[in-house]
DNA sequence: GTTACTGCAAACGGTTTGCACTGTC
DNA sequence: GACAGTGCAAACCGTTTGCAGTAAC
């Protein structure tokens, strides 16, 4: 975990972002998470912990990250936002009963290159989301 | 035109909505439109045309007709939801630039029906969106 | 006449911003 | 010591809501 926790600092030295210990906290918690989480909910955690980051730090922070592509924002919640660290390009399976995350290989390769040839248009990125019911909720 | 706006109003009313000219209004907006609209912008539509409807109508319509399916609801823009007139299920290939939209047939029938076999999630539904830059933008 | 719908104004909630202070390098 | 980052409070802006009046059926 801290070995971890250590490659993200690198990451951001490169990057040339100042190692502080807000920062810190906020990737230990994504680190910590089995699914993406809302500003909301890393706020939530680290008070949890005592720590007492404010949410424009939050923000501020997850906003720089995602331009240095440490962190991807997702749109999986029709309310607010939620963040993962970047671990290369991959999909999300999503229980809409209790936010359960399966992460899914992408299927798209193929078909992207078709549309580039098919459309004319240069390709920059596709975003896809599933939803569905997991084996637990489905039992309840 | 008139003809297609007729057809809607009959969905409409099957689904037990009444036929106001705020939601005749809204509905011709979005039928004219070439690409998904948010409500701001179904809102500088009508006022262009004088037409006086406020924006917390807009936003109840939209809503009352995304429940019964008559608009789909998109996420293509970090901002501002966008919705369209619900003619089938398809993706869209957005340009990042001047916001044009090219409808796409659905790649992933298939992709679907492996995944709830692998996972055992029901699955309930996908949303996928394709930003590019197209031609015109680039060659500007 | 009943009840759904609309106008209007105010609230809501996620996110951003300005500014003085603080901590990293 | 310079300057990036943080705390704090206030603003922002898309969207929702309560309520009284109006229009569809």
């Amino acid at each position: 975990m801290d070995e971890k926790l250590s490659i993200w600092k690198q990451k951001l030295k490169k990057k040339g972002l100042r190692w502080t210990k807000q920062r810190a906290a906020i990737l230990k918690v994504l680190l910590a998470s089995e699914r993406p989480l809302s500003a909301q909910e890393i706020l939530l955690r680290l008070q949890s912990q005592n720590s007492k980051l404010r949410l424009s730090t939050i923000y501020r922070n997850l906003n720089y990250f995602e331009q240095e592509q440490v962190v991807n924002l997702l749109q999986i919640d029709q309310k607010e936002n939620k963040f993962e660290l970047n671990n290369g390009h991959h999909h999300h399976l999503v229980c809409a009963d209790c936010e359960e995350v399966l992460v899914l290989d992408c299927p798209l390769q193929n078909f992207e290159k078709q549309l580039s040839g098919k459309t004319d248009y240069t390709i920059l990125e596709h975003r896809l989301n599933i939803f569905g019911i997991c084996p637990d909720c489905k039992s309840k």
